[in-house]
DNA sequence: ATCCTCCCCTAC
DNA sequence: TAAGGTAGGGGAGGAT
């Protein structure tokens, strides 16, 4: 019942303005309040001026909006591609490139044409403040082949047939993405684990020490440049904090920076790991050692008592007694992973801190970080997570409400320092410290917290030493990250006749013996399995899941544990109701693959349950090479930014080199500020909240060229056309397609992995129902796809646009406007969608009915799936009438009554 | 159906 | 102060 749409028949070019609820009553208030507003400047100078505002701005829309009304222009609060009342001018600070293609190019217009109008004290001329370059020019001059395909590619780019603006003004969303603070703790936002009893054996000769400390700017460089053309670079260095642009800048972040270390790292173990696939044998040297060991710990045992430290701490050891009976031919796969690694390697040369909480991080402690001039951390924090919330909204059918948790990192808001904890002991996590913590949330929590500097050059040998242990037994490993790997020990248990749980403390003690830190060992009949084990296993233990046992492991991991299932993801899952696997299990495989796409679906049904089909790879080819840097970004103007990029060209292309990678594709990203972000951030020369932008092209010759990967990357920098004093971030990719080895449904390509596919336990269920109802639907919308009309009808309009990406979004933001659908609403939808139908325009009508399938919860309020009901009925109704047959939709999830079965194999086409 | 681009997410 | 990188899986939506 919101707003009755009575008389307003001001838009009546579309013949739909039944659309009375919710979006009326949106209009009627946004709009209309200014009609009988003190707006008696129908003469101001933005007469005959109607504006759409796209996107988050700065002014923001609101502000935009007055200003408009107050000096005699219009405020659409939907772009309106025709008739009398059509927008005149489209308002976007940032457009993402997907949207972009869709405008109409020539009328975009910066925010600034607005108030600086203002400013004047008349209209300026829009085009220069054009969003975009008058033409696209810019794109034709790259010597390489992207034009083609990528950047105006197919259409004319004069003018495209549809605009579309894909948004409404209110709750942003429709500008990039942006994610700013760190990618989340790692542990994430689950609680406390268990504390630690760790640290035990103290026999630890330290081999690469760390006294160390002090560890100045390093000379040149680690893998500098070659050379080649070093920029010019005109430094304009004013400001005397270093950032992007100064001398060694680049040179100096990386070398500082952990996550580059641990990314470098990972590439140099996937590597060795691959290297060693085809070296000679060296026949296991650490096999022999594994069984004299245990050997010596079967005497021992023997005096002892029980055969084994089984049952101490262990639940792997399954009571139906078949522990060595899984030495068959069953797989067994390990996960090694070192304990608070950066913590462990530090504290071997610090063992007055062992006992204590450690966390390693570049803050020394010390004062307070003094507040900068134009930093605000409380608005920070707020842009955050209104960004955040924004991305959620429409979701959940206006029921399930509970926006999930913040991470941990903004425990107790952001004060003190905001240095980030690499890895914190688990004493500090007994106080709730986490991995990727900033210190200043970190000290509240835990006063007591002592902090210990970086030492990336032992990380490295000791990772190494990790890995040569593991290596000496077997070679089938996939190296997952510097302190982290599977092994798959099928094999090597069939040789050796040892017991999975005897080898994985074997491998404990052997790497513990070679590196002075503990590692923890999870044993499982897949690569699930074992990580999942290994978090039962921290700290310092090792825990095995046997087949036999998986099932009931499973029922009661959370969806957050399970890999691949991070922060977002896990509210989605909270929203359909399932927090833990036992939940997760419950939900039928097509809901789960209409709310997370086909194969997210697939593979969270199949993980729920135990099930996990990945071999262990340990060679698979890079498909991208990149560089980027999101700290230390301000550019005084255009110059510095060209010359940084130069900069960072030539690391990619140095780090291309050395990979010996030729790229057929190159990627520019770009961070920028979003609008309302403060421009100081909260993080000392961080990003802060920023939208991401990117662009690609394809090069013509698959190459590492420095020249060719210049000219490339300035265009597509250009074609972003970014203010360089906003920029907060930048990176390039390379990337090649590889060749193609059959792709398509199996998800791995040629790579060279261990063992066939591991078939767990439970049935391996086929599911070859699945997609027959998607792929009739195709068959009907390539049935009716009639590109020949003789006269056809007009394209059907809704809420004043024919612009269906449009329509999507005024549709999504519907299913979260209330509790219950307003019936004008529906009605008006209705009214739509039999328009679609009636102009055979049926891939769209089933698109809008996919999607709102999608955004509905089974447990949200019933009324929304019964009006998507209603909706559904009527389109098929309609569809049946005028073309013969019915669409094939997804099944929707029933509130109660099951009436939707009828939609699934059979009912599909029936075309005329 | 399949490809492509531009993201989004995840993990360390 | 602070050093917020990097690679890969995958989805949405459009083009073909
Ligand atoms: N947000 C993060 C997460 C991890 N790391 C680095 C430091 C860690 O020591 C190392 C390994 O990451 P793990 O996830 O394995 O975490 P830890 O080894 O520190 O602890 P755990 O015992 O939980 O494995 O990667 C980091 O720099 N920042
Ligand atoms: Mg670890
Ligand atoms: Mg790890």
């Amino acid at each position: 019942m919101a707003g009755r749409g009575c008389g307003k028949r001001r838009y009546g070019e579309t013949g739909f303005e039944a659309w009375g609820g919710y979006m009326e009553a949106k209009k009627s208030k946004l709009e209309n309040q200014f009609d009988n507003m003190p707006d008696k400047n129908k003469e101001g100078i933005f007469k005959n001026i109607s504006i759409f505002v796209n996107g988050l701005t700065e002014p923001p829309a609101a502000e935009l909006k007055q200003l408009m009304h107050h000096n005699g222009g219009t405020y659409h609060h939907y772009y309106r591609s025709r008739g009398e009342r059509a927008t005149t001018h489209i308002i976007a600070s940032n457009l993402p490139h997907a949207k972009l293609k869709q405008h109409q190019r020539k009328l975009v217009v910066r925010p600034e044409w607005i108030t600086e109008s203002l400013s004047a004290g008349r209209l300026l001329d829009y085009r220069q403040y054009l969003l975009l370059p008058p033409e696209n020019p810019l794109l034709s001059c790259m010597g390489s082949a992207s034009t083609s395909k990528a950047g105006g590619g197919a259409h004319a780019p004069s003018e495209v047939a549809e605009i579309g603006a894909g948004a409404e003004p209110d709750y942003d969303d429709d500008d990039e993405e942006c994610e700013s603070f760190p990618p989340d703790s790692s542990s994430d936002d689950d609680e406390v684990d268990q504390e630690g009893d760790p640290e035990p054996i103290a026999d630890n000769d330290d081999e690469c020490d760390d006294s160390a400390e002090a560890t100045e700017t390093a000379g040149p460089s680690t893998a500098a440049p070659s050379a080649a053309s070093s920029a010019p670079a005109p430094p304009t260095d004013r400001s005397p904090v270093k950032r992007a642009g100064q001398p060694n800048f680049l040179q100096e972040f990386y070398q500082k920076s952990r996550l580059h270390h641990i990314s470098e790292m990972k590439a140099l173990f996937r590597d060795y790991v691959a290297r060693l696939q085809d070296a000679p044998d060296d026949g296991y040297p650490e096999r022999a050692r594994l069984l004299a060991w245990s050997r010596q710990r079967d005497q021992s045992a023997d005096q002892t008592s029980e055969r084994d430290g089984d049952d101490e701490e262990d639940m792997e050891r399954e009571p139906a007694g078949e522990d060595s009976l899984t030495t068959g031919d069953a797989t067994v796969i390990a996960h090694v992973d070192m304990d608070c690694f950066f913590v462990s390697v530090g504290l071997r040369s610090r063992p007055e801190l062992r006992g204590r909480p450690v966390a390693v991080t570049h803050s020394r402690g010390g004062a307070e970080p003094a507040v900068r001039p134009g930093e605000d951390r409380a608005a920070e924090a707020d842009a955050y997570r209104a960004r955040r919330s924004g991305k959620s909204a429409g979701e959940g059918g206006g029921g399930s409400g509970a926006g999930g948790k913040e991470p941990s990192w903004m425990a107790g808001g952001l004060h003190g320092s905001m240095a980030e904890i690499a890895s914190c002991s688990y004493e500090a996590r007994a106080a709730g410290v986490k991995n990727g913590m900033f210190m200043g949330a970190a000290l509240k929590l835990c006063p007591d917290l002592q902090t210990i500097p970086y030492d990336f050059a032992a990380y490295r040998e000791v990772a190494l030493a990790m890995y040569d242990t593991v290596c000496g037994l077997t070679r089938r490993v996939q190296a997952v990250s510097c302190d982290e790997l599977f092994a798959d020990c099928s094999e090597l248990l069939r040789q050796t006749d040892v017991s999975p749980l005897r080898l994985a403390e074997y491998i404990r003690h052997a790497v513990r013996r070679e590196t002075g830190c503990p590692a923890s060992v999870g044993l499982g009949p897949n690569i699930l399995l074992a990580r999942l084990a290994t978090s039962r296993a921290k700290p310092d233990g090792q825990f095995h899941v046997p087949a036999g046992r998986a099932a009931e492991f499973m029922l009661d991991q959370r969806v957050r544990d399970l890999p691949g299932v991070g922060r977002t993801t896990a509210e989605q899952l909270h929203r359909l109701g399932a927090d833990s696997c036992r939940q997760l299990q419950r939900l039928e495989l097509a809901q789960l693959q209409r709310h997370l796409g086909p194969r997210t679906g697939r593979q969270l049904h199949e993980f729920c349950r135990g099930i996990d089909t990945r071999a262990v790879t340990p060679h698979a080819p890079r498909r991208s090479v990149s560089a980027e840097v999101n700290y230390g970004i301000r550019f005084g103007g255009a110059a510095e930014m060209a010359s940084f990029v130069n900069e960072l060209c030539a690391e990619l292309q140095s780090r291309m080199t050395a990979a010996a990678f030729l790229a057929d594709s190159v990627t520019v990203k770009v961070m920028v500020r979003a609008a309302g972000a403060p421009t100081e951030t909260a993080k000392f020369m961080g990003h802060g909240v920023c939208d991401t932008l990117s662009r690609s092209g394809r090069l013509a010759t698959p190459t590492d060229r420095l020249e060719t990967l210049r000219r490339e990357v300035a265009a597509l920098l250009a074609a972003l056309h970014v203010a360089p004093s906003e920029v907060r971030g930048l990176g390039l990719q390379a990337g090649r397609t590889l060749a193609t080895a059959a792709r398509g449904k199996p998800p791995a390509a040629a790579s060279v992995t261990t063992a066939p596919p591991p078939p767990p336990q439970q049935p391996a269920q086929t599911s070859a129902v699945v997609y027959s109802a998607e792929e009739a639907a195709r068959l009907v919308g390539g049935v009716d796809r009639p590109v020949e009309r003789p006269s056809l009808p007009p394209v059907p309009t809704f809420c004043g646009t024919a612009d269906l990406s449009c329509i999507r979004r005024l549709v999504v933001e519907w299913l979260g406007s209330g509790p219950h659908p307003e019936r004008e609403d529906e009605a008006a939808l209705a009214v739509y969608l039999s328009a679609l139908v009636d102009a055979r325009l049926l891939e769209p009508a089933r698109g809008l009915l996919v999607l709102m399938g999608r955004r509905l919860t089974a447990d949200g309020p019933p009324q929304w799936l019964e009006a998507l009901q209603r909706l559904t009925d009527t389109v098929q109704r309609r569809v049946g009438v005028i073309h013969g047959g019915t669409l094939s939709l997804p099944p929707l999830p029933r509130p109660r009554a099951n009436v939707t079965t009828a939609t699934s194999a059979a009912a599909a086409v029936t075309a005329i």
